[in-house]
DNA sequence: CAGTGGTCTAGACCACGGG
DNA sequence: CCGTGGTCTAGACCACTGT
């Protein structure tokens, strides 16, 4: 990433002393005018990054105490945020491996072209792709992107990363995503590419996910078997 | 709320015009500078406000261009942050009634014990309680309260809101959860207390709570039927 | 009391977008 | 070019915690 910003180099730098447990749970962090003294910044930079660190269940800040080091052990991140399979795999280090079952672009139908807000005759890119997973296909993801704003795709963009492309390749900034995680029943779809066993539903996750200038780019379902789906999140009450 | 603050009075006056429709989707907000010759106010507690909404999906902020107003009409309700039942059927104005199954002071089993972090002979208070919704049951939500924190508890509490009840008549302050989704296999308790069907799995949603102090004081599951599940979510990128 | 985090200010410089 | 949001600063006052 860019190190031009002195508030993420410092959250990136505390998150990782965490992460490596150097700063452990039940401990405080140095004070604010500590950290401003050390990193030779003013106190407003400091607490922009232990503002993240809070946000992101690094630290708990308590007034007239201090900031206190949470537990971050049990979190190892699965499918909160939004990240890509790619990513996800990586961070868990499983033998994973991706088939690409489908790849075209389409005239959407009724249900798709409403998702991705399309009016007139524009096509889109269906990508229907399973994840296996120590020896079993357990999800199965399917992708509609708009191609207005991606222009080509193949097989080997597919089997890699569509995120990794879309933003590296293509320069475009994925931004934010509507979520939504329901249980349907499964399809001949979910039968033919999942190692199903005898489970008659499916978890499925349905994003809408939006670039940088608030237009909407891409519809996802990405479908998982029950036994083999966890999602895990970090929430803070109020405002 | 307590309107000591301007940037949550900022911010809760922008989120309502933008609930409201007052300002709509897709148009842009006053820029930074003018806000803050409004609110008479400097540019940066102008920016607190507007990172908050930022966060919380109501506004997408475009360098150079200003802060457009995103569509949360979709979004209403989740089951994502930290709600207790009670504010969410009320967002929701959904015929709903609670019922308790259990209400005690126990010695927890192992597992309640290691959720808790419980040492000694520490006991915690066992609220079994199911939802009825139109009709239906279709919730078990099963807590568990270290009963340091929570001294007494009654009928009528578990009936109305535990929640309210810690933060309005005890004066603790909830902050934060780990929340995990997973799906089971139904259990007799579910059987017994659920109007199941013919479904053999079951949502289960698990959350540990802390204080602001970070001291963990509960563990929860919610169990949903898993046509009934719902969950959604604004995610950003990054970090 | 001294030290902590929470809020707020008035100003500065930058990178970006559009005319 | 000007206006936008993004970052950063140095200082102020407050509320809360501990001793």
């Amino acid at each position: 990433m860019k190190t031009n910003n002195k508030y993420l180099a410092i959250y990136q730098e505390l998150a990782d002393l965490i992460k490596q447990g150097i700063l452990a749970p039940d401990e405080t962090i140095p004070s604010e005018n500590e950290l401003a003294a050390k990193y030779e910044t003013s106190r407003e930079t400091i607490r922009k990054a232990l503002n993240l660190l809070a946000q992101n269940g690094f630290i708990q800040k308590v007034k007239g105490k201090g900031s206190i080091v949470l537990d971050v052990t049990k979190m190892s991140f699965p499918v909160s945020g939004l990240v890509s399979f790619k990513e996800l795999s990586q961070n868990l280090g499983r033998s994973s491996r991706t088939n690409v079952e489908k790849l075209g672009l389409i005239k959407p139908d009724p249900f798709i072209a409403q998702q991705l807000n399309l009016s007139g005759g524009d096509e889109v890119w269906e990508v229907v792709r399973s994840r296996n997973i120590d020896g079993e296909s357990i999800i199965l993801d399917k992708d509609y992107l708009n191609s207005r704003f991606i222009p080509s795709l193949t097989k080997e963009i597919c089997e890699d990363s569509i995120y990794r492309y879309i933003e590296e390749e293509l320069g475009l900034k994925i931004s934010f995503a509507k979520k939504e995680i329901v249980v349907e029943e499964c399809t001949e779809e979910d039968y033919a590419y999942l190692d199903l066993h005898s489970f008659t539903h499916i978890v499925v996750v349905k994003n809408h996910v939006y670039l940088d200038d608030t237009s909407l780019f891409q519809y996802t379902e990405s479908r998982h078997r029950l036994d083999k789906f966890r999602f895990v999140d970090f929430a803070r009450r109020g405002h």
